[in-house]
DNA sequence: ACAAATACTTGCAAAATGCAAGTAAATTTA
DNA sequence: TAAATTTACTTGCATTTTGCAAGTATTTGT
């Protein structure tokens, strides 16, 4: 893994450097509505991501200490894939995303019946998901 | 301009596809700051982006409707590039950003100190300054 | 009239992305 | 127990994006 330089001492430029790219954090989106992911799971997704691709993100994020990879109590061929708390902490910034996207863009009834829940009462919503995969940590 | 490809209907990944790389961000953040920035401007800050790649999400936002460009009262030579209200819509993710940069980063005493302020009170800080973002929109 | 400023554009090399196929180990199936 | 399948990747290559340096056209200031 090359490190990652960083651009500049801002923290939002040092916080792109990481994972401001069109794949990380859809990664990280997965792992929130999954709490655990194996390879295939992300695969599955419905974006599509190419292989190769995704096997060099998360080991980004991994190196970088957003998820975690641990073996999968069923198999020796598969690992699971889960946030760790500095990746958990990325949930507002989802959250927030997704408040965008809300806004501007047109949305499938399951997206609205999501966020319909979220905007009732963000902050519990966000402390409530938090704790939930706060107990799926490995 | 190439229309933007959406990837899939989730927002999260729609809103990638718009601004989902390492510099669209730091425009905005730009634009946050400084209410209004000429072309010059965003080539003076810290992270030094290439001319052409600036020219380049300029009108990727400007398409997308986040920012505006019109021209500058001083000189025909000049334009202001604004952020429309999509645009001010994306503060809370910036702050959401800044946020998560200001736990797992060691900030310069400049950021710590915009920082304290954010979280002395976070949604009154983003409602102040989304108000003083509008009436400075062309 | 000439030099400087401003907002870009252009050309090219390097890096990142995307696609398809391949590999190695573990597990399931016949 | 041997063969087929599953799983997590890796590899090779074409395409796209990025980054750097230089160039251009218009306006402004001297």
């Amino acid at each position: 893994m090359a490190e990652i330089k960083k651009r500049s001492g801002c923290p939002v430029s040092s916080s792109l450097d990481i994972w401001g790219d069109k794949w990380s954090l859809l990664i990280v989106r997965d792992l929130m509505y999954a709490k655990a992911c194996t390879y295939g799971d992300f695969l599955k997704s419905e974006e599509k991501i190419a292989t190769n691709i995704l096997a060099s993100r998360l080991q980004t994020l991994e190196a970088a200490g957003i998820i975690s990879r641990s073996e999968h109590p069923d198999s020796k061929l598969k690992f699971l894939y889960r946030l760790t708390e500095k990746g958990i902490d990325l949930l507002p910034v989802i959250m927030e995303i997704y408040l965008w996207g809300d806004k501007y863009f047109t949305l499938s009834d399951t997206h609205k019946a999501f966020l319909k829940e979220v905007k009732k009462d963000k902050e519990a919503f966000i402390k409530n998901l938090k704790q939930k995969l706060k107990k799926a940590t490995a």
